[in-house]
RNA sequence: GCGGUCGUAGUCUAGCGGUAGGAUUUUGGCCUUCCAAGCCAACGACCCGGGUUCGAAUCCCGGCGGCCGCACCA
């Protein structure tokens, strides 16, 4: 059984995630989290916010998700998200149009329909799997779409958080400080009506990513900060190369791959995945060819990851240059040229983006920490980072009695008023109990015995090494504190 | 969307024309002083819709969903 399998077969059981609107028979590409993964998914959006926002002062905004077509059409979603294709009138099998013609041909498409349908005739192009006669050439978009109103104008999901942002840009620009850099950041769902997504949540219709979008002067692509990173080390994929290999930010600046503000990102990136459990072993930073780099984007820089899909695209970061704002200028006939003091210039800004998918970063790091069973643990476990475990701590009287299980109660409290996220259960053997809690990956489990009655102290086990430390209970939720800051999980 | 394959309690699985059996989970009870102990009891399933048949979980057709391959994948 191929461990994605596994992955999804406990997904099921411990909650982590379960398809939508199951007993109706899902429609594949969606998903629900369930209790453990959603404070999983809280716990990674949260730490995102810490180092990606909150860290650097930026900013974080909420935009809409239905959106008007203008938006998309100014960038470039209606039009690049469309595709030409053709269907068998024999098989039915659908096939992209344009790389059928092109692959055929050998000519460059020039964007419209009726060349299509022209170069199939004349070339005598049939089905490439069944050699059938051809449709019509038509297309079919990736968005959702939607209407607005009673007239329904033609609107769409978004299909990125990103133009939220753009179209925001203006009025946050003028309201907070008229200057460059100024860093908009943004946690939403986004929607692509992908034709047949596979693969769980790795390629979802309706998804959740974290954006950020640094504006910054063309005149001035450097980056506060940068100095505190450039010794910082990632693994990376270069143009050509067969394995990806350790380098500096700096080095990345050094070899043209990136500016600073890129290679800045990109280092707090490697950081933030390795905090959040990703085997450095098992990911790499890949440098797009340039036939791959999409319309909008001068340079891009992938995080792929390898599991047993094989390797998973998890985030992209791209110089998007000045055109997303240019385009918006354009359609909406909005001066988006900004007034620079030092410069004392106007420029439309331009723009690094940080894209990352949460709902990918799960599925990895389920993947990334997972434990077989052995000799220490007879059981299959997650070895979640503290900051990341679905809860921070659980609570357990050692037996179901009267006199542990109100000391229990009363520590549980105390814990939760303290703002830990805590679990508390009493059925079960004790041994169960530790089990259950290594299955979802919880780090810290207090335990409450018959010395606690005598003494006011509690053991504290560590998940890793399931070693205890007895504490008194007034120390108890500084200990947790203090462990799950250091990443503690074995005495 | 095409081709292959599969679909039985929450999960894993047996049965493959005569109205379902086990394991585990869950719930309650007894017992139990630290790593899935034991005993008793209870709950719980043939993916959906048609067809063939006296009778369908079992055979046939269609749908939905999973997995693999192709295509698609910001």
């Amino acid at each position: 059984m191929e461990l994605h399998e596994r992955i999804f077969e406990l997904a099921l059981n411990r909650s982590f995630f379960i398809p939508s609107n199951e007993i109706y028979g899902s429609a594949s590409g969606f998903y629900d989290y369930g209790p453990a993964g959603c404070q999983i998914k809280h716990n990674l959006e949260n730490a995102w916010r810490r180092m990606f926002l909150v860290e650097d002062g930026f900013l974080e905004v909420e935009s809409s998700i239905v959106t008007p077509e203008i938006v998309l059409k100014a960038s470039g979603h209606v039009d690049e998200f469309t595709d030409p294709v053709v269907s068998c009138k024999k098989c039915n099998s659908k096939v992209r149009a344009d790389h059928l013609v092109e692959d055929k041909v050998k000519i460059k498409w020039d964007g419209k329909l009726e060349t299509l349908n022209a170069l199939i005739s004349d070339n005598g192009i049939t089905c490439p799997s069944c050699g059938g006669e051809l449709s019509e050439a038509y297309v079919t978009n990736l968005m959702f779409s939607t209407g607005i109103g009673a007239d329904h104008a033609r609107a769409y999901l978004r299909p990125e958080t990103a133009q939220g942002i753009f179209t925001a840009f203006p009025r946050i620009f003028r309201n907070h400080g008229t200057k460059l850099p100024l860093a908009v950041g943004q946690i939403g769902r986004s929607f692509r009506n992908e034709i047949s997504p596979r693969k769980g949540i790795v390629r979802m219709r309706e998804f959740t990513q974290m954006e950020l979008e640094y504006f910054f002067s063309p005149i001035k692509a450097e980056i506060e900060g940068f100095e505190a990173v450039a010794q910082k080390k990632m693994r990376f994929l270069k143009r050509g190369a067969a394995e990806p290999e350790w380098m500096t930010a700096q080095q990345v600046v050094e070899e043209g791959i990136g500016n600073q503000i890129m290679a800045y990102f990109l280092a707090k990136e490697w950081e933030y995945y390795v905090l959040a459990g990703l085997d450095q072993e098992r990911m790499w930073f890949r440098h797009l060819e340039e036939n791959e780099t999409p319309h909008y984007s001068e340079s891009n820089v992938d995080l792929e990851v390898l599991t047993s899909y094989g390797v998973v695209e998890i985030s992209g970061n791209a110089y998007r240059t000045n055109y997303d704002l240019s385009r918006h200028g354009q359609f909406s006939g909005k001066e988006i040229e900004v007034f620079l003091q030092e410069e004392g210039k106007k420029v439309v800004p331009h723009v690094v983006e940080v894209s990352m998918g949460v709902d990918r970063l799960i599925f990895c790091l389920l993947e990334h920490t997972f434990r077989e069973k052995s000799g220490e643990k007879e059981w299959e476990w997650f070895d979640f980072p503290p900051a990341v475990a679905p809860y921070e701590v659980a609570v357990f009287p050692l037996m179901k009695k009267d006199e542990l299980k109100a000391p229990a109660e009363s520590i549980v409290l105390t814990l939760r008023e303290n703002g830990i996220n805590t679990y508390y259960s009493a059925i079960g053997s004790i041994g169960k109990r530790y089990a259950r809690l290594d299955e979802i990956g919880v780090p810290y489990a207090v335990t409450i015995d018959y010395q606690t009655i005598e003494d006011n102290t509690v053991t504290i086990r560590f998940r890793n090494d399931g070693k205890q430390k007895r504490v008194k209970i007034p120390e108890l939720a500084e200990k947790l504190k203090k462990y799950k800051k250091e990443g503690r999980f074995t005495l």
